[in-house]
DNA sequence: AGTCATTCTCAGGATTCTCTCAGCAACTCC
DNA sequence: GGAGTTGCTGAGAGAATCCTGAGAATGACT
């Protein structure tokens, strides 16, 4: 992505190859530097040797849970935040206690879009990272990634999670045409194996509430996706 | 090509033997060094020894599924891309979550231009290739792979996918005069069966567009094909 | 449990593309 | 100059793609 200034380290811990996998690529990506354990005790050896900026740490290891990595590391941890992975059901509650300093936690199955968010607000909260200013402008839009309000000239405009994902990501790639596949797989969740056609509809929810306060922004690229257009004049 | 900088290791991996001659061939000529793998363990050993910056993987393999030779590199993988190539009906769920790690994938019958054009931007992305503004430019003719924007003296025009990825072949040619098979077979699907004289009908398509703000670029070589040419002062 | 907002599925209709065809124009070669 | 070949382009059928409204499923909150 645009963002070049990443170089954080992150340690990812998840006894399912698929997520791992995934997740570390979509890190990698992102210019963060990753590593990976399966297990608890793997976590454990990892911290110390890699000594990671953050931690994603699902709550159900074959070894341990997720909590006892935590509070094993002890001191070693030195304000290392985690984000938890938990499952949908049950165990939501036990997480939120649990979620003191600069914690956080998804519950699975997440989009990838929003775990990057995650660490990245995570990491400009703890100021290890710059706190480049969580907005984003493209032409009268304008978006504050804290807040998570969304203006056109001015005039606040109500998304919900998803559109405000999808239109997110369409302005952090503004002018590029992003393929179905490619929001699809940023801005619903990794397993999202559903009808392909959601997105025209929340393309056609966007639109709606979008153009409501000036010329059309949003392009279809017939054949290949969407992008972020300015209104010609 | 103009482009010498290539340099880069591709992994064919595909058992329809057309398939990989066509691919291979195309991407040779592109200045990729390519090697070809017809099963899944081949394309295991294939990776430890020719450490490819990229994999093209169809997802039907006679010995294992292209996915599964995906999990099985493993750390061995080490963030090398892949493309997957599925066949058109069902599968398309399957491969979701894949542009994420940056990865992506192709449905057969493709274009070459269309797998050549993934690849670099996918080497691109992974910064593994010289950024090269992905801007092409032929006199006052201008094209962005990016936003799949064509202009001519600034002035913006509307082309359709068939039209881009003809105008981008001759673009990426400039002066050279392409066959028509060079032609049909680059910029149609490389299974492309039907008359040649869809490829009359979408120069006269361009032509129109093009030729609307300047004088004409695209020339006919009699009996041969067609090349760009820059208009005689 | 009941309400509400959100997300997703589905289908009809509208639009846009692709390719074929046919007649005319331009060129080549004798 | 004439005959044959090759290329150009408008028209149109069929297919692919997209848009949008309506409603079912899901989950959140009280």
């Amino acid at each position: 992505m645009t963002d070049t200034s990443s170089d954080h380290r992150v340690l990812v811990v998840d006894d399912e190859p698929n997520i791992v996998e995934v997740v570390t690529m979509a890190l990698r990506f992102q210019g963060f530097e990753v590593e990976t354990a399966a297990t608890g005790r793997e976590a454990l050896s990892a911290v110390s040797r890699f000594k990671p900026h953050l931690m994603v740490l699902d709550v159900m290891l074959p070894d341990m849970e997720g909590f006892e990595v935590a509070s094993r590391l002890g001191a070693q941890r030195a304000g290392v935040p985690i984000i938890f992975l938990t499952a949908r059901d049950a165990t939501e509650d036990k997480v939120r206690g649990l979620t003191g300093g600069g914690d956080d936690y998804m519950t699975k199955p997440f989009s990838l879009e929003e775990l990057v968010a995650r660490i990245r607000t995570i990491l400009r909260r703890t100021g290890q990272a710059s706190p480049e200013s969580g907005r984003i402008v493209f032409e009268d839009l304008e978006l504050d990634e804290e807040s998570r309000e969304v203006t056109r000239g001015g005039a606040p405009i109500e998304l919900t999670a998803t559109e405000y994902r999808l239109l997110r990501y369409l302005m952090l790639n503004p002018r590029r045409v992003m393929t179905r596949a490619q929001l699809l797989d940023h801005v619903w969740n990794y397993d999202f194996g559903g009808d392909g056609r959601v997105l025209e509809t929340y393309i056609s929810y966007l639109r709606k509430k979008l153009d409501a306060h000036g010329p059309s922004l949003i392009k279809t690229v017939r054949g290949v996706g969407y992008a972020l257009q300015a209104p010609r004049a």
